[in-house]
DNA sequence: CCACAGCCTAAGCGCTTGCTCAGCCCCAAG
DNA sequence: CTTGGGGCTGAGCAAGCGCTTAGGCTGTGG
């Protein structure tokens, strides 16, 4: 996993060249209608691609959502992890945490959509597999969390309940934030570090 | 609308009996794989008939979706409506809102599921019929945040955003809620009443 | 020049999909 | 008993699905 995840380069890791168009054209089409609805024909097309060159790169269309899914949820969780080995208070770790993982959440919507809301259509190794990646994404923000309430910098009853709540909100950000809506990720985040911050009980 | 939504009672106003067996059936195949994935010989034959009996009651299988659509919201509205006209400080009305809502999107969480996450597959006349409902629910929690901060009992320096964060997160428990988990919807009403009250900044 | 590997397409196979239709059963009204 | 209509089924249609196959380009190494 490399250090720039810029927008452009989000699927830098993806060769060759058309096995990487394949992939954004593919998050492109699950993200409007969904995994089930989205057609090989679809993609292909996006892609400038007959149906059959598809079948080249993936073997098949479930393994091409189980690519994206993968390589979302490593970016996702490297954001996470970076924040939460930073130096800092465990409010500014926190903060600086949500702040990344949403704007991520709401730049990216179109992949965090894809990433969040269509697991349930990977077979099931793959799904074990990513399921893995998601226990530790929670543990990346619990591990935060704790740290705030040893110090005694947080105030919070239900660690776990608390860490689920945090990490549901900042998800769902993928779910109803719009490219052309007034606010940008940048504002969003800070809206959401904001309100973190005062979900686990930091007087500030 | 009638005064109770008891879990045996959800469906009570689909008539005749089989237009609800229908109706619990697709909700159950809905929320299980997904609108698309579903098919409408799994509907009917979970209902207990033909593939053929459904098109006596729905005229495609995208109306039975709309028909669980409108139910649901319309029973989720009314839930913030009852708590919003209630008699209470805001804090209160806010945090019997949030327990009632919460409260509901864990106890059913399949069609709540199917409510807040299939909407995108419903045709285009229906969903701006349904997304209206949804404006609806954002200005009744809209409401008693704003109440709040007029008494000066809530800080919100962004009622909209706020607003908004608030439902996202409420919602989302339809996403993760597990009834075989060990959170009961009463438990996770209560942490997430207490977590909104921390969000607008009610100091008590 | 040829050989060959990598990438691609046109055509289409077998299957499932949403949905239809002719006709049956059952029971209340005449 | 006859009539008629609502609820239902078995059979099946047209369309679209994921995926395969046979074969054609194109560029590189010998």
């Amino acid at each position: 996993m490399d250090a720039k995840h810029t927008h452009s380069e989000e699927w830098a890791e993806v060769t060759p060249d058309a096995a990487r168009r394949l992939v954004t054209a593919a998050v492109a089409a699950f993200a409007e209608r969904g995994y089930h609805a989205t057609t090989t024909r679809d993609i292909a097309g996006r892609a400038g691609m007959s149906p059959a060159a598809l079948y080249i790169h993936y073997r098949t269309k479930e393994e091409l959502l189980y690519r994206i899914s993968s390589v979302g949820h490593r970016l996702a969780l490297d954001i996470l992890r970076r924040e939460r080995d930073r130096d800092g208070t465990p409010a500014e770790r926190l903060a600086r945490a949500v702040r990344a993982f949403v704007r991520w959440h709401a730049e990216h919507h179109t992949t965090a959509r894809v990433v969040q809301y269509e697991l349930g259509a990977l077979g099931e190794e793959h799904y074990t597999e990513i399921v893995e990646l998601r226990r530790d994404t929670d543990a990346a923000v619990r591990a935060i969390v704790e740290d705030g309430v040893a110090t005694g910098d947080f105030d919070v009853p239900d660690v776990r309940g608390t860490t689920l709540a945090v990490l549901s909100l900042c998800i769902d950000v993928a779910r109803w934030f719009n490219a052309e809506g007034k606010r940008t990720p940048d504002e969003v985040g800070e809206l959401y570090a904001d309100l973190v911050l005062r979900m686990v009980g930091h007087t500030g």
